[in-house]
DNA sequence: TTTTTTGCAAAAGGTTTGCAACACG
DNA sequence: CGTGTTGCAAACCTTTTGCAAAAAA
């Protein structure tokens, strides 16, 4: 498990250490986005300052490690780019579960027929908001 | 026209004033998403202070007057809430499409069967980013 | 006149940055 | 040992808030 992460941090040229691989392994066991603060939390404020989390989230994101994902929060959060799926999201408790199948292949290019000025999507973000069966009792 | 947005203001129970009815009007001619920072510098910022377009925009929010969009930028960006659409965003010069037809309601019942936890969606989310035909030369 | 709205200034909260010390390879 | 990484503290930027003055109804 650990192993993996070592190969894949060296894979992207990214030195060994004991916080990036703290953050990739809280990240993949928690099965969800997480915000900075609980990232933080979770791997202890003393043992890694923040700068350096939010640093190393950046570097991150920008090799394609992990996703930031729009919660419609005023705080980011991130999760693993190991899987293709979006998010059903509570608006009362927050609660977070994902679902696949957005068909998106069929989606962008519906798009992109209508489009003028556009021939090219990268990448899309999607999320639906709720409320789960809990709270909407 | 103005006229049109007094009665929107009137309807919603919130006073005529000039700052509101500038933002309202902004934003129709805009035909896209805008920042604060925009409405703020198309309106003067001497004539309305940055902290009352936060609010105005927080309140036309709640009352569903308007629309907050991600853009994966870090500040909001708000539209009118006067239709249904989606938006292509060229990740190079920030150009912004409108498309139509998600299918959001095939989409949603798809999402929904699979999940445990929900059974119900309020709203969505759904921005593709890619290059505009410009910038992909 | 009564209630809402605004401006101003200060504060808050999340994120970024510079730089020297440190650790990985 | 050399370069990438971290911690610390300060700076930055967007957004929020308190309060008294001004404007709408």
């Amino acid at each position: 498990m650990e192993l993996n992460y070592k190969q894949l941090l060296r894979s992207h040229k990214l030195k060994v250490t004991p916080g990036r691989i703290k953050i990739l392994t809280y990240l993949h066991n928690a099965k969800k986005p997480l915000s900075i603060k609980e990232i933080s939390k979770a791997i202890g404020s003393k043992s890694m300052d923040q700068a350096t989390i939010y640093r190393t989230l950046e570097n991150f994101k920008t090799l394609g490690l992990v996703k930031l994902v729009n919660f419609q929060k005023d705080f980011a959060y991130y999760e693993l780019a190991d899987s293709d799926h979006h998010h059903l999201v509570c608006q009362n408790c927050g609660r977070v579960e994902n679902f696949e199948g957005c068909n998106s292949e069929s989606l962008i290019r519906q798009a992109l027929k209508q489009s003028k000025h556009f021939s090219f999507v990268n990448e899309h973000s999607l999320e639906l908001f709720g409320l789960c069966k809990t709270c909407a009792k």
